[in-house]
DNA sequence: GAGTGGTCTAGACCACAAT
DNA sequence: TTGTGGTCTAGACCACTCG
């Protein structure tokens, strides 16, 4: 029984009419059916920035479900940053608005060709041996072939972009054609690699002349830089990007979460 | 017992000589000391990248834990990017040594200011009417009063970076003398101020006349351009920053973790 | 088929925050 | 003092991978 004598304690309200649909036939487990429902609701404002949730206890005996399986369903909404536990108080919605946290910022745009806006062309998309840097970065010995991919971001008709990308030889076939229309990344997905984790450095400087030219911008114009190496799974390197954007056309836009 | 014919098999053995010194009287948990404990014997190589870990159930008896213990152990390394889980397979050490992730990439170097190589100076510390993006950034009302400070970063007595923070008037006094000595980072914590998340939008541009005067640039020299909004554990926006940074003696590193 | 991680249960005690 | 989340236990069954 909530006390529902005074307004403060209104802010539970809205949970105790929710009612979640957990389907313990499907394959999906019950903790991510519950996270999802509690996501949506958050989505929604019918759980507003503040509200309790109410304790764990009562929300699993109300869904019965165990207290472990509510409280992974409600960890995982902590982990994205969409809920706060405070022990002796209770679990509410975070206050700001946190909108998509985008996750790996540019790295599907820079991988992903598909989709509206956007395109890319391949310029090249070749094997050549490896460089030096190229080969520390991939874990590959020096020589060794690796695939070269150049390619031009335009959206809107406008060059945005020059991606210059190298992957292990071994790892994939890169058909010219579905590269444009798929993209680099459901490419990977497909033959099987997940992508886990990504080390970027970004920087600026002035545009050269040949590269002015390139992305019809004056020379000494302020350009983004990236080099990016990305890692699968199990920790192999898949992917070393360098890449070069427009400034007054591209910025990178992301969100960090810090893990307590 | 553990099948110990082949090579193949010798990856497990690491591990099967190594031991856990769990204290169960200590105040940290069980799990975060086992979890200390992994980490640490991964940075020493003990645990070479691709070993296995062992299964779970045989890890837990042999340790005197329950294997949700060695579990929520395990789940924190896999969140760190240390280790990857396979079912049907098992545990193992994911195989770039990827290093410390750095967390909040400059988030914390901005903030802080104490430490041996960059220093900071103040160059002013006010409260002032917040402007429109101020307000919107952080969530207070236009004109309402906010801190604003103005600090130049340098790094062997160069310029490095001009950094314009604003924060809400009412979260904490900030005294210039400890400002400088002890980093706006350090006296946020001190305030009860725990960081949880940020936003950030990185771009680039050329500088003007007067940028260029501070930095001691060249006009029109490339310039990395950060503003970011940060919000404490409950969602609340505490900063808004405006960074400018020399793109000749600054470069963004940080690495990216995907959610599966 | 054997071994692994993935999920789930039904309890328990503790530390911390508010009242 | 009461209520909350934080931690921990000792089992269970399932889904997947591999030989």
């Amino acid at each position: 029984m909530a006390k529902t004598g005074g307004t403060a304690r209104a802010a539970t309200a809205a949970l105790d009419s929710l009612d979640f649909a957990l389907d313990r036939g499907s394959p999906v487990p019950l903790y991510y059916q519950l996270a999802q429902q509690l996501e949506a609701a958050i989505e929604h404002g019918v759980l507003a920035p503040g509200n309790l949730l109410g304790n764990e206890i009562d929300l699993s005996t109300r869904l019965g479900l165990s207290r472990p399986t509510v409280r992974q369903a409600i960890q995982s909404l902590v982990d994205k940053g969409l809920l706060v536990r405070r022990r002796g108080v209770g679990t509410q919605v975070v206050h700001s608005q946190v909108k998509r946290p985008l996750e790996l910022s540019s790295l599907y745009d820079d991988l992903e060709s598909a989709g509206q806006g956007p395109t890319t062309q391949v310029v090249r998309n070749e094997r050549e041996p490896a460089s030096p840097d190229v080969a520390a970065a991939l874990a590959v010995a020096e020589g060794s072939e690796v695939i070269v991919l150049d390619r031009l971001r335009l959206t809107h008709g406008q060059p945005v972009a020059l991606l210059c990308n190298h992957l292990p030889a071994t790892l994939l076939d890169l058909d010219t054609a579905r590269l444009e229309s798929t993209g680099l990344y459901r490419m990977m997905r497909t033959a099987g690699i997940t992508l886990h984790s990504a080390r970027q450095t970004i920087g600026a400087r002035s545009a050269t002349a040949e590269e002015a030219a390139r992305l019809d911008e004056e020379e000494g114009a302020a350009l983004l830089t990236m080099q990016r190496t990305a890692y699968d799974d199990t920790g192999r390197p898949v992917e070393y990007g360098t890449h070069i954007y427009r400034a007054s056309r591209y910025a990178f836009d992301f969100q960090l979460l810090v893990r307590p």
